[in-house]
DNA sequence: TATGAATGAGAGTTCATTCAT
DNA sequence: AATGAATGAACTCTCATTCAT
């Protein structure tokens, strides 16, 4: 009955509405954690009555449920397109590494969202976590460390594994940049580490005993 | 006025009820988060009444400051016993891991409340996580990484940031053992990215270019 | 975007519930004291859950000061009126105790608030009765005092203080009537006295003396 | 079995005790008021542990009630001894408003609750109030009114209400003296009403009317 | 008699959510 | 689709009172 092109105008403004409300979402989680988080104060910020996130989100978990699912999606994408331009393992590597550095400062209030739902003690928001980022941890399991394993450039190690290791590396390292700046972990470092890591010297440190 | 022994029982008890409530609230604020906890619960569960503990901390917040308090010191103790028995770098820093790793699940509460904390949005338990774990950052820059690069064991770095560095691998990498045991991080695999990133391959990933 | 009347309607209601509030307040304030009130139960009392007073205003100390401030503005308004319908300055303190006599049990609830916190401990509250009775001080001062003296009927006093003086007379006197009608004190006696005290006899009682 | 004098030193330390914690209660009623004042403050203020005030009175109330008593009986004695000095009617008006404006800043906290408890909202206590006051309302009536009546100082009117009626006077007067010494009312002022109040000029004002 | 740890009822306040407009 | 007043569960903190020592 309506006219198409209202309807497809609606849905744009329903979908921008819905990003405003999630960007808003990302800055009080960041500020607040999620129990701290005003529902109320989310949807002011974005610019509506405190209602209208309603019409959006059926409830406060299922914002942050919603951001989580976003930003997993906007990291994959921003990771992918730069690591694919590289074809050597390290090259990739170092693209991955430089991509994540640069994508937690571009997405800081995301970012640490994340960092805080990884170590945080809401296991549903975990386990949304780690499912949302299954994509990712395939993707980078297999176009950098399987990639890098079977040119002989890494070690061998659990794909999906290691990637999720190397994006909580540089997740939390990058999460540390408080109000202060005080460096509790120092980014190249980090790098150096996880490189190092990767490309593996002797095995074996941890319960494994030394003898 | 009263007899000696009589006060320094009743101090004794005042001690053991101090930490019979610092436990119940490691484990309230593992499983709830800080703004999730419920202080009456805390106090119920360490076997009091709910207005208890508050003849023992002035508010929440207070409670969790002791937290932290106890937890570095207690933690403190237990790395630097392992440590010290050990002369060589690298054995220091495999003792260094081994306690680490061992120090996770025999404090489950109190370490995951401390990973909480690190990546939490509360600056001021993350200021005082920083000062309450000074100690054990001088000592294990001291006592290791200084101690390692001084024998030319270690590549040179910052001994105390190195010591943060280290001790926020292993307890992020302890405290991602959640309820189903997924390993999203192999404390092994984290181990040995540590070792070889003391010791050292080249430098430089990240920023700072290959030059 | 709605329509206006929708909006004025809006409003009307939201005055009207806040009167309810205030005056659910002035019976519980004058019933249990400050400190005594319940400000779940003047909520309750109003005809609302008790959260919703909140939505008008913040704190229970806000209730005491919005009501201060009406109470002082209706009292204003009263007298005001009745007083200035009379040129004479012994006929405008006449009507100004008449019209003092009359608003107490007109008002009790707010009244006995209002004397409560005059000789209470809180001296927030009457540093905010002082101010919000500035007008009525003023104009009573101007208008019954000093009018009176220009024209020889009262001996020569400081019209505020004096004003200030009058209104206390009457309020404590009106606040007197307790549950069981006990008179401790006698209005037509106080209002006697209060006129004497305008005109004067002889001056000096007190520790004074002017010689 | 002890020896006597043992028992009645324990009785003096026991009323000394008594009225340091009496003490210390008008202190905190008169900052605090009643429902604010906190019962373990008063008996740590009196340089005791908190349970100690329970061995001496049963209840919050019940400090209250004695406190009352003492003060109406301190202020008795106070106003009797000055007052019976004299013999002339105007002269022990003289002397009781003297006393009593004398009595408030010698008490100050004292008179702060009594003056409190007039003006608030417990009606045990006003009824107590009342009651303890009996004997010297009784002798203000009689030794000052009607005596003055009596020789024909004062116009006639009932003895005890009119003695009521000064008391609250010079009490209300002496209480408005707040923390930044602001004069709502001036007891020289207030002084001379009574007084002028007493020896009468015409009557009727009030409801009554004059036409 | 003095002490102070323990108690638990109760209060002020917050805020996710609902729903009539 | 947007609004915001109303709701009430839940939470932190206070403190009068008890009682074993």
């Amino acid at each position: 009955m309506a006219p198409r092109h209202k309807e497809s105008e609606r849905d744009a403004v329903m979908k921008e509405t819905r990003e405003l409300l999630l960007g808003a979402a990302a800055e009080e989680f960041a500020r607040e954690g999620y129990r701290g988080a005003n529902i109320n104060r989310i949807s002011r910020a974005a610019g509506f009555a405190k209602g209208t996130i309603y019409n959006y989100f059926p409830s406060k978990r299922a914002v942050m449920l919603a951001l989580i699912e976003e930003t997993a999606k906007a990291h994959a994408d921003y990771i992918v397109e730069q690591v694919m331009e590289e074809e050597e393992p390290i090259g990739r590597l170092e693209r991955f590494f430089q991509a994540g550095f640069a994508f937690v400062p571009s997405h800081l209030p995301q970012s640490l969202v994340m960092v805080n739902n990884i170590y945080g003690p809401d296991v549903e928001f975990k386990e949304h976590m780690y499912q949302a980022y299954q994509p990712l941890f395939q993707l980078v399991g297999q176009e950098i460390v399987a990639h890098g394993i079977a040119r002989g450039a890494f070690r061998p190690a659990d794909p999906v594994a290691t990637a999720a290791l190397l994006m909580t590396i540089y997740l939390g390292t990058g999460s540390t940049v408080d109000d202060k700046g005080r460096p509790w972990l120092d980014p190249r470092q980090v790098a150096t580490f996880a490189l190092d890591g990767l490309r593996g010297g002797e095995p074996e440190v941890g319960e494994g005993g030394t003898s």
